[in-house]
This record gives structure tokens, sequence and C-alpha cells, in this order.
DNA sequence: CAGCATCCTTCCGGATACTG
DNA sequence: CAGTATCCGGAAGGATGCTG
């Protein structure tokens, strides 16, 4: 397989990720880049401003910086249509949906598994500092 | 002042309106947190200095504070000898545990796909600005 | 409408030095 | 060893103004 000789080659390049999911971590999750994809994924092929009002809180500069990033990395299809005004379209590619079931997997846990996050964190800022921590 | 800003970090400005999996995201992969899950998934109970090892060109203190947010989302244990000199062990926890499926998703999606990321990416980068792109 | 340019602020995260 | 405290630089991200 040239695909595990690579990830091993990358692992020792890329030392900070001894950890093969360190990439897609990266292409997949990086800021913001979730919601969009699932925008695109969940509602279809949307202009820009149809995403800009999904997305809430995010600005349009930003918006178009990780459009540009998904575009780049094969995960979103941009098309553009020269009228007045112009009118770009964003779609989510072959590539991009290949993506579904892992979001999928995702939200499943966040299903199950949310709930026992929040009650961790409750529990962990309710009791006293333990030893070995602060003074 | 301290730099307790992860819970601020926590205080998300968008609620899952746009994505559901928004929340998850933030907790399982924020920065550093998937290699220091990955390392204390696959080689178990750890001291901090292994994985400070292990995880290379990562700060003891940033370490720190992403084995701190862990520990408290539940999905990391931290214990503590009061011994001289003092001796603190990392583990995942049951529900970090829970995450492996999905991380083993995530590799597997990353050895078939990569690739083609990676090809997307040149084809960008080598074929000039398209119409609605610059002046 | 889409998005680029510019300025400006915030905020990680790195480096260093110091304790129990 | 396992942290904490402090300072600081660079990059991410917001706000504004302007084009095709």
């Amino acid at each position: 397989m040239t695909e595990t000789t690579l990830e091993m080659a990358r692992a020792e390049i890329d030392p900070e990720a001894a950890c093969p999911i360190a990439p897609v971590v990266d292409i997949v999750f990086s800021r913001w880049t979730t919601p969009i994809l699932w925008a695109l994924n969940e509602y279809g092929r949307q202009r820009f401003v149809e995403l800009e009002r999904r997305i809430t809180s995010i600005t349009p500069k930003v918006l178009t910086q990780r459009l540009r990033q998904l575009e780049r990395d094969g995960l979103v299809v941009r098309t553009y249509h020269p009228e007045v005004p112009p009118r770009v379209e964003y779609e989510i590619s072959e590539l991009g949906r290949s993506l579904a079931p892992l979001f999928a997997s995702l939200a499943e846990w966040a299903a199950g598994n949310l709930e026992k996050v929040e009650r961790a964190r409750q529990d962990y800022d309710g009791r006293e500092p333990l030893p070995g921590r602060r003074a």
C-alpha cells in the first residue's frame, strides 16, 4: 500500500502530528468549515448571501476566505454567472459529499454524549481544586 | 490575569443554528486535542513528559491548557501521585474512548481521499484566475 | 450581489523564568 | 517532574469603504 507509506512519511516529516488524522482535521474541521459544508450538504446549491444568512455571525470576508479554501481543497464547487447583478453559486462536490457519513456519525455521537460532556464540566467546575493543582 | 480563556472560546457566538455538530467539533477537534487524544488512546496511560515528547512541537504551557480542557470535558482522566518528584499520569476516559471508531473512520477517509485533496489543490493553483475573481 | 483592499483589534500560542 | 506566571509577536478575525 503506497498510501500507508505516505502516511508514515508524512507523520515523520510533520512531527507535530504523530497522529495520522491531523491533516484531515486541518482540512475538514478548521474554523467555520463545518457549518459551511453542513449547510451546502443539507440545503443544496446556494448563493453567497444565502450562506451568509444561514450561518449567522459569520462576516462576508471570512465566509469568502473559507469558501476559497474549500474550493481549493476540492470540497466545494463555485459557479460564476456573468450577469448584472453578478450571481455566484456554491455547491458541495462529490468529494465533499463523501464526508456525509462521517458527519452523520459525529451528529450521532453528539446526540448521545454531549450531555455527558456537559455534566462532566459541571462536575469539574463544582468540586474543589485537587492536589497537584494550584496552591 | 490567568489565561483561562478556554471558557470564553466555549461561549461560541453561534448556537447550533447552522449545524448540529458544531459543539462536538469545538470539543473534539479544537487545536491539539486530536493528537493528544490519539496519543492517549494509542499508547495508553502516560505521564506529562511522555506526552510532551510524543507530541513534538507542543509547548508545556499549551499542553497543560489542552489537558485541562479535556479533563474538564470528561474525555481524559488525570491522576496525581503525591511523591517526590511529583508524578502525574493521564489516560483516556471511557467517554474519550467512545470516540475511537469516529477517529478510525476519519483515518479511513484520509487514507482514501487525502490524495484527491492534494490533487485538487495543485489543479486549483495551476489554473489561471477565473471570471468573477480578481480583476 | 459578490468580494477585494485596507486598517485595526483581539487573542492565541511561543519563549522565558520561576516554584512545590 | 509538573506545572504556573508573565511578556510579547504574529496571525485570525471584525469593521469599513469601494468596485464590476
